[in-house]
DNA sequence: AATCATGATTGTTT
DNA sequence: AAACAATCATGATT
């Protein structure tokens, strides 16, 4: 009001003082022109003034009427276009400056994340990448399906809510939009508006929306999470692994059994072998160990198949490429490798197979451990192990098992510091 | 259903 | 960070 009375004070130097601009009042005389021309005149600006400032005391109709009176005008263009310099003048310095547009980060980490999930990215297409991951992630290759397309189903629902309500805001954004533009272009014909301005209040509506939208995203995140999170609890449903594949890993844990610590690159191929991840190989070979360790005696009967397992086809491979006695002893390439494991006696723990003594491979020594094991101490076998003080487990958890073992130089390759062992052994 | 086997998770240790 | 140990939760067996 104050601003207002200042500038109508200013234009012509017209002074509403005197008329009760506040007031509900009555219009004045239509033309209650007395006194000069100039004087007149000024009266008439004064009039229009007055008109102008009680238009919005008036009922709709009555208001309307009068403000396409004061449209037509003869003196509204140059009224309004003062009106329009005093505006620039005065109020858009005001608040003209803060336009910002910082790039909120949680947005931007919201629609990663969506894209990421395959929310927000292309339509279809078999889905996301994440999925596949995940997928992968649960291990067993084919028997997830069921729960995997349970999974997708649920995304690709989400994903549709997400997307129609996207488009919904957008719909409602632009048509707020174009409305507040017509109302205000409308309103610019009796109302200083300058094009900034427009466009400041279309960018604050723009801005309300995208905060809508942000907290569409935020709940579609979450939903994704969720489902997600259950998703992978799925994992706890656990499958056992193939028999195959459980075989590769026996296989290797048995025939590095005194290092049963297996490379990440020989997880890796593992893992490749049986369709499993990585970490599940780890998972594997943790389980593995302390069970082992745990509970030898149990094992051994395993340890003795693949064992035997291991040996038939190391003595396939190798053939019959060393049919000499093990007297050369010299052979054994790292042969101190046996004393290396923390576990001395275990190497031989698992060892005596009772099947296996058919002995067939008792000669042949081509590879470390494995040939070890079939080979065996001559202690001869059978259930009787339990007993036998060179089975003993503890010798194991004696110092504690594998752990402080200073590594055995060969972890990949089954040659191991076979040698060492047996070599006193029986014979 | 009772029990064991086994993959995964969690918390601690090294 | 990797390994261990204890524990959970489910699958398979009995």
């Amino acid at each position: 009001m104050d601003e207002q009375a200042r500038i109508m004070q200013s234009l012509g130097g017209v002074t509403l003082a005197g008329h009760s601009v506040q007031g509900g009042m009555a219009l004045p005389p239509p033309h209650g022109h007395e006194g000069t021309d100039g004087d007149g005149r000024k009266q008439d600006i004064g009039d229009i003034l007055h008109q102008i400032m009680t238009i919005t005391d008036q009922s709709l109709d009555e208001a309307q009427a009068k403000k396409h009176a004061l449209n037509c005008h003869r003196m509204k263009p140059a009224l309004f276009s003062v009106l329009c310099e005093i505006k620039e003048k005065t109020g858009l310095s005001i608040r003209g400056a803060q336009e910002d547009d910082p790039p909120d980060p949680q947005l931007l980490r919201l629609d990663n994340m969506l894209l990421a999930e395959g929310v927000a990215g292309p339509d279809k297409g078999g889905g996301s990448a994440a999925i596949a991951a995940a997928a992968a992630a649960v291990g067993g290759g084919a028997d997830n399906s069921i729960e995997h397309s349970d999974y997708r189903a649920k995304l690709t629902q989400i994903r549709q809510i997400y997307h129609t309500e996207l488009e919904k805001y957008e719909q409602a954004c632009n048509e707020f939009t174009t409305h507040v533009m017509n109302l205000l272009r409308e309103q610019s014909r009796t109302r200083p508006i300058s094009p900034k301005e427009i466009e400041r209040m279309v960018n604050i509506i723009h801005r309300k929306f995208s905060s809508i939208q942000m907290q569409l995203k935020q709940s579609t995140c979450e939903a994704v999470m969720i489902l997600r999170s259950r998703f992978l609890d799925a994992r706890r449903k656990r499958r056992n692994f193939s028999k195959q594949a459980t075989e590769v890993l026996n296989e290797y844990f048995y025939s590095h059994l005194s290092n049963p610590y297996p490379s990440e690159e020989a997880k890796e191929e593992l893992a490749k072998k049986c369709s499993i991840t990585v970490s599940q190989v780890s998972n594997w070979f943790g389980n593995k160990r302390i069970r082992y360790k745990k509970n030898i005696s149990k094992f051994q009967e395993e340890a003795n198949l693949y064992a035997a397992k291991t040996a038939v086809t190391a003595a396939h491979a190798a053939a019959a490429a060393v049919q000499s006695s093990q007297a050369n002893s010299p052979t054994t390439p790292n042969s101190g490798s046996s004393g290396s494991f923390s576990l001395p006696n275990s190497g031989d723990l698992y060892i005596n197979m009772p099947s296996l003594n058919g002995g067939s491979y008792a000669s042949s020594q081509l590879s470390g451990d494995t040939l070890r094991h079939a080979v065996g101490p001559s202690v001869g076998y059978n259930d009787g192990l339990r007993g036998h003080p060179l089975y003993s487990p503890h010798a194991l958890n004696g110092n504690g098992g594998w752990h402080d073992t200073t590594a055995p130089s060969s972890v990949t390759s089954p040659a191991e510091g076979a040698a060492s062992v047996h070599s006193d052994t029986s014979n």
